[in-house]
RNA sequence: GGUGGCGUAGUUCAGUUGGUUAGAAUGCCGGCCUGUCACGCCGGAGGUCGCGAGUUCGAGUCUCGUCGUCACCGCCA
């Protein structure tokens, strides 16, 4: 037996037992007669002493010790003369009679510590060194903890998790596809899902009735710091159910998730129109945790003779409160912020609203007081606030001003990660159209139903169509997606009509699923929550990395075990596949 | 595909206007130390300044390229 006790077990009440231990040395202390060893486990820390009455062979063996060697030891628990209050077997100590090195370690590129020394090079690429830490373990603690939970929730709920086929069928829609080549169909390939989509609509027609699965997915897309090559959703499908239900289940399944895990109630999911998310916020995934709404006040800017605004088609405005007495180096940073290429505006327009009424701007020469006062009304700003003003393009500027609106968040202390604010965004758009490919794109995929009140505008003005389609976002965060699906093929097939497919192509992608829609398919509709966004809002994270245990880098590598990588020639010989790279330049 | 940041000891970082032998902390190694727990004290080792070219009497420092890494834009039904 290698242990009768977890590092994290004993407490004063297991004094006097004779106990074995198993572990890895976090540190070793020498005093010259007496030697303290930290052993650590996933459960805890407790210390080890081997003192003057001890054999020489003990005493030769425990200095001996270094850095994450594991070892097990026995022996006896005592109480401690000196205690310590900050870990939880601290007051005990195990009194050494039998030392063994169960493996020696090398020193490890970076010491396991909660604050690690190691940059995210080194950490990437002894991953298995990283997850010794605390921090990271946690995280994965917490994450299986999530599923759990999640699993209960919707087992609770009737909910069939039903595993589905990794190996699929390459689609055009969507995302680049991660491709996989059959030795046994020559020159044919699967593909890795980029979302188990159709399988779970035709669960649905089998009567599933309440499907899920928390799987992983495959988009072969750049990565960000939210987002990896793969990653895990939480998929789930109804039957005889429409948006409402979709919302209410999984409003219950979030508030589950908060109450269990973080203890915190979460009792506001409000609904918000796409294009209500996009006037006010920017974007359409706003962080509702703080206001200071976006303001057109076009027509009041162009009330004067200032030649940008005039010329510009948007004049848009956001008020942040009790930053009026920002500095010149400050609304220099903003300006900054606001001309990076990556926000994109061409300038930044100030008005300082001072205590005593009167207004500072940069466009003083062009607005006078009783303007900049009509300004302060329309964004709602008073004494002591800061309006900041960005023209130009609409779409853009709106883009701009929501990073804008962020970032002043963020200085303002606006956004607190300990406070949660669920939003449902609804009446996404059914479509958008693709400049480069002269086409419309499905915005959420292909199955998506267009809402009913708005059929008639199918042929006339299909960009204007909205869908039954509904993100959850918290805190700024997209966490889920998902929409009411399509289940007449007649509909289908106008829908495929509509983004550009001919009824033979439509037919070779997805006839499977249109004629399953033949066989009796109920009304439908889902939601896929991701999982790693989830966890790492939870963990108070911005970015999903750490609560993976093998991520990959942003070029997607796996620094670790080095893929991708070549392969063998015979293995290319045996998938008929010959590489074609280009020349270097 | 693009924009920007970073790359100096095992690690985290400093390094002035381009100027002598590149520093600190921590870790590591050795010694001393009987109640430490970030132990303490003394001593020691440890550097391809990512790589390559260029400018210069002289480059860690400036320029160009390249590689790695991070963040973002494009992209992500």
């Amino acid at each position: 037996m290698y242990r009768t006790h977890t590092c994290g077990d004993l407490r004063i009440s297991h004094a006097g037992q004779e106990v074995t231990l198993s572990g890895w040395v976090q540190r070793k202390r020498e005093l010259g007669a007496m030697t303290f060893v930290d052993l650590r486990d996933r459960y805890g820390i407790t210390q080890l002493v081997v003192d003057d009455q001890s054999s020489d062979d003990l005493k030769e063996a425990v200095h001996q010790l270094g850095r994450e060697y594991v070892v097990q030891a026995k022996g006896i628990v005592r109480e401690r003369s000196s205690k310590n209050d900050k870990i939880e077997t601290g007051e005990v100590e195990l009194a050494v009679t039998e030392l063994n090195i169960l493996n020696p370690a090398e020193l490890p590129p970076f010491t396991i510590e909660d604050e690690t020394d190691g940059g995210d090079d080194l950490r990437m690429k002894y991953r298995y060194l990283d997850l010794r830490r605390n921090p990271v373990r946690e995280n994965l603690v917490l994450r299986s903890q999530m599923g759990h939970y999640t699993r209960a929730y919707l087992n609770e709920q009737n909910f069939i998790e039903t595993e589905t086929p990794v190996l699929i069928k390459s689609t055009p829609e969507g995302a680049r596809d991660f491709i996989v080549p059959s030795r046994m169909n020559e020159g044919q390939f699967y593909a890795l899902p980029q979302s188990p989509q159709v399988f779970k609509q035709l669960l649905m027609i089998s009567g599933f009735d309440r499907y899920f699965q928390i799987v992983k997915c495959f988009r072969d897309e750049d990565l960000r710091a939210d987002r990896q090559p793969e990653f895990t959703q939480i998929d789930c499908e109804m039957s005889f159910v429409d948006q409402e239900d979709i919302l209410n289940t999984f409003e219950g399944l979030t508030r589950h998730l908060f109450k269990k895990v973080k203890d915190v109630e979460v009792t506001d999911f409000p609904r918000m129109p796409y294009s209500e998310a996009i006037a006010n916020y920017g974007c359409d995934k706003p962080d509702i945790r703080f206001e200071m709404l976006i303001k057109d006040i076009t027509a009041l800017a162009q009330a004067k003779d200032f030649k940008v605004f005039n010329e510009a088609e948007f004049v848009g405005a956001i008020c942040a409160k009790g930053a009026g007495s920002y500095t010149r180096k400050q609304l220099d940073e903003l300006t900054n912020f606001v001309k990076r290429p990556q926000v994109g505006a061409k300038g930044l327009v100030y008005v300082k609203c001072n205590e005593d009424g009167t207004f500072k701007s940069s466009v003083d020469k062009f607005y006078d007081a009783e303007d900049l006062k009509a300004w302060a009304e329309a964004t709602g700003a008073e004494a002591g606030d800061l309006i900041l003003v960005l023209s130009g393009d609409k779409n853009p500027m709106l883009s701009a001003l929501c990073d804008l609106r962020l970032e002043m968040g963020d200085r303002l202390g606006l956004r607190d990660k300990n406070v949660f604010k669920p939003l449902w965004v609804v009446d996404f758009p059914l479509l958008e159209w693709d400049e480069e490919a002269k086409r419309f794109h499905a915005m959420h995929h292909p199955f998506t139903s267009p809402k009913k009140e708005d059929y008639h505008l199918l042929e006339s003005d299909p960009g204007a169509v909205r869908a039954n389609a509904y993100d959850l976002v918290i805190n700024g965060v997209e966490i889920g997606g998902g929409s009411v699906r399509i289940f007449d093929s007649e509909l289908q097939a106008k829908m495929f009509d509509l983004l550009g497919f001919t009824p033979e192509e439509a037919k070779a992608q997805f006839g499977f699923l249109m004629n399953a829609f033949k066989y009796g398919a109920p009304p439908h509709a889902g939601i896929a929550f991701g999982f790693d966004r989830l966890v790492s809002l939870f963990a108070g994270l911005d970015t999903i990395r750490d609560v993976i245990a093998f991520p990959k880098n942003n070029s997607g590598r796996d620094v670790m075990i080095d893929s991708p990588s070549t392969v063998a020639e015979a293995q290319l010989d045996e998938l008929n596949l010959a590489l074609n790279m280009k020349e270097e330049k």
